[in-house]
DNA sequence: GATGAATGAGAGTTCATTCAT
DNA sequence: TATGAATGAACTCTCATTCAT
């Protein structure tokens, strides 16, 4: 890669960037390429020559943010620890994804409103890949005989669902810290899968 | 009520079903006043005789669901029977309308993005009535002997979280039927009261 | 006249009386036909048994009150005084007039904007002709050796301007009474015209 | 000033040009947004780069011409002349802004129907420092023993009130040229404040 | 590489006007 | 006579997108 293709790369990241905060902030729809190129102090025009258009960056924008949290499932599932564990630490993990990149993890729930043909395929790709590490974890857990369960693709949807839920109701000023939600919620889901 | 008084209400009963058809297909901000008009084969200016504006519209949707909503489950609170049926058919009412009525119902999942203020509160309001329900359905469990949770309201959450979830995934053509989803789920959550 | 036309010719009063009201509090461009008909308890539907379209309706409020008013001047002429006295009681008149129907009075200073060609002419000629009771006033002073005037339509327009200008500044909570503020005007004007 | 900048102003005194020819055409309230920007053949849409709304525009409109027709007034008060010269120059002036921009110098008139509040206020305010020249000019006068008044400000009103009926009426095609109309009210006024 | 400027399609909203009942 | 209901044209404003410089 040379030193330009680099500076290009940097600059695709911040726009990313960017792109992330004045989502999070406005909601989706909301976002305009104003909003999100006078972030960085630029013109609108200028992102137009790093993106093809609004959708190729929302869409990047999801990919980054889905693919480092894919990193991270990967490694807890490569984790030499009991399946409990690991389940404890896979939901600890989303739960803090869902909570800081909430717009962003949004649209791995309703692509359809914003993407084209195209891209919802890859996005529900991922997103079903992502949902494949729970199951893993499950799977895993069953065969190690310290998880229980009737159906497991049915366990993890529970449990992404409801992490997933959390998002829409926790408020860093309110009643319960995230660790302490965290605990609550694994403790349950630990019941479930016994 | 006067024949036209009822017509007119009646008038407005399907500008709110148009409205819900439109938005089911389209998504929320890209249901605009001209499709949910022409699908009644009326021109926009005709929605502005019944409704003030396109946020009255869709409060207007959106409280008719709601409502209908918390009937039913007004109802099955009220009803003779252990608290584990009861909860099995308010978690079976609530997945039927969440599948049905998707796009509407995730109104109240985010209504900061469509309403202003004054609205907000009120379906804030409405959810919270709506989700204290379930609240009860499990107090009085626990009172009764049937449930045993170590946090009420984390319990609602995760049932409601878990179920929101469903209308996501859910397809009538998938593996599983919406009665087989119903029990597996009852299943879980019973594991996880109990 | 039959019973029938006149009850319909007293409807049509009343309508033009509303709209007058209305004009006044809203001005001209923002009343709605709908607000003149809600101030009779009306549907705007009806308004348009009564009158061909809103141009006519708002001409006719013109024309009702222009012609009340050139009757009170008609008679100020007629009156055996001095013509000192009858500019006095013209100015007073005028002011009066002026003031209380300032936005219908309005119409006659620009009807351009809002009517079309054919009333434009008429609109123009009855203004024409209650200006030319003041010219009518000021002539016979002359004859009478009472006014010493250069240019008798000048001097109108002088008198008619001023006064004019009254109701844009002029509040009952002012400084100065109606009475305070004709006796005034009428002391410059007949130093004017000495 | 870097040249982008001088260019964008100067754009926007271009569009302001437009604007009050199209006011001066069509009347305040029927000068569209694509009225103006079709005289320049633009697009309404590149009108919202310069200015916020259509209210900002008429404002600058509205503010451009009275701070030019300010500055003049301005400068003939501080001119070292008689108050009676004064007097006659400044009632040519404003005679003749008056005229050349009819549309918008009623503006001044009645901004309530067209402003929002603060605008209101601001253009309220300079209204009043325009006519407080006149004001100065009087008391001047009156000081140096050229003009004898009972109440100065309202010889000031009558003065700025007759001149602003002359655009209602004046026509370059008429019997009175504007040198001549402002000669004879020169006279007549001189009469008045003597 | 980036900017300023412009376009054009489409959104929500208002309102005079019409007409069956 | 009057109403409820609907139409359609016009208007303001927004925004993704383009492009000469």
């Amino acid at each position: 890669m040379s030193l330009r293709e680099r500076k290009a790369a940097k600059k695709k990241e911040d726009i990313l960037r960017s792109a992330s905060l004045v989502i999070s902030r406005n909601g989706y729809q909301n976002a305009t390429m104003e909003d999100i190129a006078a972030e960085l102090l630029m013109t609108k025009g200028a992102l137009y020559y790093y993106f093809k258009n609004k959708e190729e960056l929302l869409y990047s924008c999801h990919d980054l943010i889905l693919s480092a949290a894919m990193e991270k499932m990967e490694a807890i599932y490569l984790e030499e620890s009991s399946s409990m564990d690991k389940m404890k630490r896979a939901i600890k993990t989303h739960l803090d994804i869902a909570i800081r990149e909430k717009e962003v993890f949004n649209l791995i729930v309703k692509p359809e409103q914003l993407f084209s043909a195209e891209h919802i395929e890859e996005i529900i790709q991922k997103r079903d890949q992502y949902a494949g590490i729970f199951d893993k974890i499950i799977a895993e857990g069953v065969k190690r005989r310290e998880f229980k369960v009737s159906d497991k693709k049915m366990a993890r949807m529970i449990i992404l669902g409801a992490t997933n839920w959390v998002q829409v109701w926790y408020s860093p000023e309110g009643k319960f810290s995230k660790e302490k939600i965290e605990d609550i919620y694994a403790d349950y889901f630990l019941k479930m899968l016994l």
